[in-house]
DNA sequence: ACGAGTACGTACCGCCGGTATGTCGTACGG
DNA sequence: CCGTACGACATACCGGCGGTACGTACTCGT
């Protein structure tokens, strides 16, 4: 079974190619969107045609699920590294943030994974692919934080999506702003103040599942 | 500047044609998309034909943000009402976050403003235009809740970014979800928590349902 | 009542995603 | 060593769609 019938000169050429349409993919896809990016054209920059296209991808679509690969695989690494880093959960998590929020500063990161994926995709199949990418990171991370007894005791899947668009948004921010790193700064720390306020920071709750108070908690 | 020159039938039945190809865009781009759905399906539903629209709109962009706008101002209007209503700002808050949960259940609002509206305006133009309507609420409404003490002070404009970013997030994930009845309500739920995290100096009182209360809503 | 402008409809163009088909080189069995 | 089958592309073409040019009927002001 160690048979690995030599890589042959072939088919590295087929999947150099390839490769060179889904880099030339991911350029064009970030700077002109999706729609705006004729496959023609990604083609031409990869210097082959349509036809060598569509032998290797079914589709635009296909294309584009394939650049969308290649960017998370791109950022994500390092991301699940810091993460699952030993140390202090708390730290680690946090530490895991604001690297995400530095990935959030890449244009192809923004367009083609945050912004127009969900929309080309279709929102379910977009959801699943981050599932094996940050949102899983994101989500992983939460459920430790909870198990460990940091975190608030709340929906781990609800939080998770909703820290996730909140991540999503300031990056959205961050890329438009006139100023990058101050918008990043003030983000990151924005974000950390959120995280922090659904923090325990007493004794592990005992009480049960929070529900139903007396509230009116009036303030003032 | 009293000249009310009287409305001619003529200009009656044009804006009445162009509501509906307005009406007909809403519904169309609900259930397909902006790129799925093609002009010429637009006017003959509207029982007209591409000049016509052509002669309203400059085009399918144009088109697409008069769809967006006849959404945006059928939702938030009532929205605007709840959260501009007298009494404890930080009650009238909450409620205007329940509010926008609901909102968030229908179809409309969720493909066209928050899904593809980024995409197809450009997220620059779709922030801008965001700030006449849910966001420039959300944004106000901060700020009273940060002037008059309740809220951390955080820069207000990355706190209503990220919260939105939440929002939008938890209406995403309701539309898509088995249960939409459940999902929203634990969006609503952990979205309160998360905002309660953020309050200064008061002890968290979890989450309060409040039913239907008091409050003629008669304002403006 | 009559020119003018508005509110459409009709016909057409160019681009683009997708398909069908052709061609050339390489691996492989005899 | 040779033919052949198959993979890796290129070329040609189609249908649909956004957008444009132009034609036409109806209305409105004078």
């Amino acid at each position: 079974m160690a048979v690995v019938t030599v890589r042959s000169r072939r088919v590295e050429y087929s999947e150099s190619t390839r490769q060179a349409l889904v880099d030339s993919a991911v350029e064009l896809f970030t700077k002109r969107g999706y729609a705006g990016t004729s496959l023609d054209e990604v083609a031409k920059r990869a210097r082959l045609t349509k036809g060598a296209l569509y032998h290797h991808f079914s589709g635009k679509q296909a294309l584009f699920e394939a650049a969308f690969d290649s960017v998370e695989n791109a950022f994500m690494r390092k991301l699940g590294e810091i993460v699952s880093a030993p140390g202090d959960p708390w730290d680690t998590a946090i530490a895991g943030l604001r690297a995400y929020v530095r990935v959030c500063l890449e244009p192809s990161y923004q367009r083609i994974v945050i912004h127009e994926a969900p929309v080309v995709m279709g929102w379910e199949r977009w959801r699943e692919a981050e599932e094996h990418f940050s949102y899983g990171l994101l989500r992983s991370t939460i459920e430790v934080l909870i198990t460990s007894g940091e975190l608030e005791q709340l929906p781990v899947e609800t939080m998770a999506r909703l820290l996730f668009g909140s991540l999503s948004a300031g990056a959205s921010m961050i890329a438009g702003a006139a100023d990058p790193k101050k918008a990043s700064a003030e983000v990151e720390r924005t974000i950390v103040r959120v995280v922090e306020g659904l923090r325990v920071s007493s004794a592990p709750s005992l009480s049960a599942p929070p529900r139903e108070h007396r509230s009116r908690s009036r303030r003032r």
